[in-house]
Parts: structure tokens; C-alpha cells; sequence
DNA sequence: CGGGATATTGATTGATTTCAATGTGAGTGG
DNA sequence: CCACTCACATTGAAATCAATCAATATCCCG
């Protein structure tokens, strides 16, 4: 993805605050430097929905439609690639690549937003909680103690549970011997296999 | 959409019959003509979670990637356009009009994905129901009369639900005045305004 | 006119939410 | 350096909504 990391400026947004909002022109694509952000939808009597965690390396805002459909905000200090947009575009109608580049992006985007929806379904609190650990771990640089950067009001919100069920559902896990609660932001895994077979 | 309607040929599919299976080489792209699609994955442990219908105009089966995410099957006996995948991958690299076209589909399938993302999330049985009722009623050719292709099995699995509970809450909406129950397959809307008020 | 699949309705159970209280920890100011 | 404080997290008890178990009912379709 090279291409697409030109002509970029390195912006820095403190924890919480909104990198783009819900409805805004999709003026700009961004990238994850270092720190984490949150897609997120808000209804009206104020439930939140967050779409997807963003974390290094990640793309993220980048829209075919004229307008962001998601609100974006840093979960923590976070440093963001941003590019124009319009310099993209108007390279993806000379540029077969990079318009195949950004075709890929959406389309792994939509990869995430298939399997988030597959976890969203008719699937326990445990297998949710387990299914984000292991998603979790996964994306993290390496080894078996995750770093969460998103507090527990982000996680119930991401996989639609309470702060309390995911509490009590990580708690759980810890009596069974799966993960270790180091602290609240930092997991220890003491058996990938046992997480995955929660995950069907 | 024009460009992608060449060289296709039209496909007739049973009830049940499946076009692709998840997984299969993504040979091909497809359009409903006319009947309806439902896009499936499977658990290991036989829970089926729905992630769209595709109705008659709508294009699926369209991947960025080599391989199909999601089953294909027929709601009700179906005619689809198939239209092989290598001659629109080869146009895109020429027509940057047709790579565009491709990109704005995948992007139309990731505002669905996201927008059922956000059904799944916390919302109660009253709201799923009610926002898929709205969503077929805005889907179907005209008028408050909406024709379900689907079964209530199809539906719960779609929106997360059992098919009792899909049952028991349109009976409720009925109860309410805000739909008729006409047949199984068809429910007729009393009040559009009503369900907007139910799907925050 | 069956007959089997599909749908509705009823009773009960159970998982998660809600309400409520307590605990913990990071940052601040005395 | 320690106590304080506020946000965040855990734990407990009760309430609630949807799932499950179970029994009809209805509708196509042959």
C-alpha cells in the first residue's frame, strides 16, 4: 500500500477527541500512526455502536460515497496519517493500482463489518468476549499479553453487551483459567486453543 | 450500472438451491433479476446468521478478493444474471469507469453490512422487526403492501432472533395497529410513521 | 382432501440487563 | 510522599426480555 502513504500529514489527537464526525465530507483518509481509534454510530436516546477498532497500520474514513458514515475518535493519544483525498481519487482514475488499492481497502472493511455482524448474531456473551480477545491478541505485535488500549465501555459497546457482562465475562474466563487479568487494560493469554473453541 | 450488464447469462435457481458456497473461487458476479438471494454463513454448530437479502436490481457475490465469503441461496425460485468475474476484473484494469463501479458496489454492500451491524447490536426484538419491516417496505416495488420472500426462519436467523420471537412481535406490531398480518408472506403497513418511531 | 412444512401461541426457563454498592488505580495537590 | 478524588472496573441482587420447550393452527401443494 505504499502509494496511498504519500503526500500525507502526521496529525496527533488526544484521547477521545474526534478525528472526523458522522455525515462529514470524506475529505481526507487516514492511517493509524500509533495509538487506537474508534469507528462509532450514536442513536438517538444515545446507544453507541462501535463499528470497528482501529489500530496501527490500519486505514480508516476512507469512503466511495461523498461522506463519512461512521464518527471517528481516538481511543487513546493516537498519531493519524492524514491524506487528501482528492489527490487519491484523481490518481485511482490514472492509476489502475491505486484504484484497486482503494477498492481493497473497502472491501477488507467489509470483511470486518461481515465478521463484527457474524458476532453480533445470536452469540453468547462468552463467545463474544472470547472472539474479541482473540481478535485482540491477534492484531497486537506479538506475544500473549494483549494491551487494550479501549476501556470497558468501549468493548461492551463494540460487541453489544453491558460493562458489567463484559466484566463478569472476563472474570469468568480468568476462574477458568483462560486469560489473566494482569490489570484492566492488560490480558494475559494463558491458552489460545480454550479461547478458540469458545469462538465455534 | 449499465457496463456490467454485458456478456451475461441469465440463471434460473430453485427455492433453497444455492448459487455459490463460502469459500468456493469467485469465478463469477451476480444479479438478481427477479425472486430473492440471501447471503449465509454457517456456525460449526449449525447457527446460521443471515447478512443480507438481495432483491430484484441488486448485484452480489462481488469480491475483491479470490473467494466468496458467504453462501448464496435461493429465497424463492430466482433469475439471476451471472457474469463472469475475469472479463470485469479486465475491463477495470482499462475503463476506470467500470473499476469505479465495482468499488461503489462493494461500498453499497459495507453501508448494508454496517447498517445491520448496528440491528444486531443492543436493540430490542421490537426494534429488529420493525426496522426490517421498513427496510422491505422502502425495497419493494410500491405501495404499504410488502411480500416477504422469506420464511420466519429466514427472517430471525437475518435479524439475530428465534422465529417465535419474530412471530409473537409482529403479532404485537398487529396488536398495535401498526401493520395487518394479511398472510404469512404478506404484511401490510398502517403506519409507516409508527415503525419510524420504533427504529430509533 | 389429506399431509407436511411453516407459523402462531402458551408456559417456563435462563442469560443478560438493570439497579446498586463497593473496589481500584492513576493523577493531583497539599 | 501521601491522601484525596474522580473515573473506571468489579461484584451482587433483582428484574426483564428473549430463548427454549411444547402444543396447536394454518397454509400450500400434491
Amino acid at each position: 500500500m505504499g502509494a496511498l502513504d504519500l503526500a500525507g500529514a502526521r496529525m496527533q489527537f488526544g484521547r477521545n477527541a474526534e478525528v472526523f464526525g458522522e455525515g462529514e465530507p470524506a475529505e481526507f483518509v487516514y492511517k493509524v500512526i500509533s495509538g487506537a481509534v474508534r469507528s462509532v454510530k450514536l442513536l438517538s436516546d444515545g446507544r453507541r455502536q462501535i463499528g470497528a477498532f482501529h489500530l496501527p497500520g490500519d486505514w480508516f474514513g476512507v469512503e466511495a460515497d461523498e461522506e463519512h458514515r461512521f464518527s471517528a475518535e481516538a481511543v487513546s493519544d493516537s498519531l493519524i496519517l492524514v491524506v487528501k483525498r482528492s489527490a487519491l481519487t484523481a490518481m485511482a482514475t490514472r492509476d489502475g493500482e491505486v484504484a484497486r488499492t482503494l477498492w481493497s481497502i473497502t472491501a477488507r472493511d467489509l470483511g470486518r463489518a461481515q465478521e463484527h455482524m457474524l458476532l453480533l448474531g445470536r452469540r453468547s456473551a462468552l463467545e463474544r468476549v472470547a472472539t474479541f480477545l482473540l481478535d485482540m491478541q491477534a492484531r497486537s505485535p506479538a506475544g500473549m499479553t494483549v494491551e487494550l488500549p479501549m476501556s470497558r465501555y468501549d468493548i461492551a459497546d463494540y460487541l453489544g453487551l453491558t460493562i458489567e457482562t463484559v466484566s463478569r465475562t472476563l472474570t469468568l474466563l480468568e476462574g477458568r483459567g483462560l486469560i489473566d487479568l494482569v490489570s484492566a487494560r492488560r490480558i494475559a493469554v494463558k491458552s489460545l486453543p480454550a479461547l478458540r473453541r469458545l469462538d465455534s
